[in-house]
DNA sequence: CTGAAACATGAACCAACTTTCAAGTTTGTT
DNA sequence: AACAAACTTGAAAGTTGGTTCATGTTTCAG
């Protein structure tokens, strides 16, 4: 179980199957994303993805798996699109620089996503959960190195990696979903959470 | 409009009526955090609540106005909480960890809350959007304080606020609601959080 | 070419809720 | 005491949309 896709015994076996399987998911990401879980329709779903209602109990055994299986796509995506912006050669500080600007981006081009895997929270806890739970370990990770090249202080550990994802998420929040008319760009916006995160905000009467 | 309890013209007018709306607040708390709110059903509800289902839409003109009441009723009693818990002789830094502390100490006790809050973004969108932006400009306001006695650095803004809002509310997310046998205690988090903010995770050889 | 498996179809079924309503009961005021 | 307004009741109407199914069409290996 809980390969990638998990798609009990539907998975198509022809051509023609796989096509209607990514015309179903493209049209259920869209759809969802527009409507949200509940106020999205099955039959909705079929319409926009040009296929009888029928049709979509060939591929999925129910609104909530199509769901599901929209969230592991989704979360796999944007672990993806983070670790292709990194470079091994950038400093520690550089990369979570750079990995905040990347996710602002990201989040900018694909707010769809986002809606989905918050939505997830309550269609689909335990994706929810693993999936914030990937990311936080990965930048655990992170801090752990730039740990050992002392470029970071030692003792880093989970707490400082969830605040610093927490961090990035708000950020992303406010700054792209919520964005307003003269906000920073988002390269402004990972300097400052940058220096943040470098030095602190205490100031010299500390 | 949107006094904080906004009831249309639904406002009892008897002592039994005042006891009834209650009783359907409190029963719908609960049942919109055991269920969350599609599952939840009004006659869910008015059964907890110990009335008929009719009377329901004698205070309420719809399953989302009684959300909205909630939630309304909810973010107000967060605030709240936070404020008490803060006291003007503090420190800036001081502030800040305490601030964080009661705030685990807070969701630790009302989880219910929280889910029903995370749950606004999708059933009322407005109000969840105001109850970070109030938040995020309290917070906001403490910085530019810290910032004025020189315990904080100059040029707090916006972006500082957010990355510290996310902080918490993500160190909430994993150490409340997704606590592990074996995690630091609040006063830990607050700590560790709270050095990670006066001088960041930046080593010497930066 | 051919036949069995895979796939497609959409009307109908069905279960679950929200909301309405007409008829009663309680409350508070005069 | 008496009456109007406030409140309560629960059966039933009305929606909505997920899921099933019997029938028809397409695909592709042999």
């Amino acid at each position: 179980m809980t390969m990638a896709g998990e798609l009990n015994d539907k998975t198509p076996r022809t051509e023609r199957g796989r096509r209607t399987l990514r015309k179903l998911l493209d049209a259920a990401a869209t759809e969802f994303a527009e409507r949200g879980f509940h106020e999205a329709s099955i039959s909705g779903i079929t319409r926009s993805a040009g296929v009888a209602l029928g049709t979509f109990y060939t591929y999925f055994d129910s609104k909530d798996a199509i769901f599901r299986a929209l969230v592991s796509d989704m979360s796999a995506g944007v672990g993806k699109a983070a670790r292709e912006a990194l470079d091994p050669s950038m400093g520690a500080l550089e990369v979570e620089r750079v990995a905040l600007r990347a996710f602002l981006e990201f989040a900018s081009e694909h707010k769809e996503i986002y809606r989905i895997i918050d939505e997830a929270e309550f269609v689909d806890p335990e994706s929810y959960r693993a999936h914030y739970e990937t990311i936080g370990a990965r930048i655990e990770e992170r801090l752990k190195k730039g740990a050992e090249s002392e470029e970071f202080l030692p003792g880093l550990g989970t707490p400082e990696a969830w605040a610093l994802m927490g961090m990035n998420v708000f950020l992303g929040l406010r700054y792209v979903i919520w964005a307003r008319e003269g906000d920073p760009d988002f390269q402004e916006i990972a300097r400052r959470a940058n220096a943040m995160l470098a030095n602190g905000i205490g100031g010299s009467a500390e």
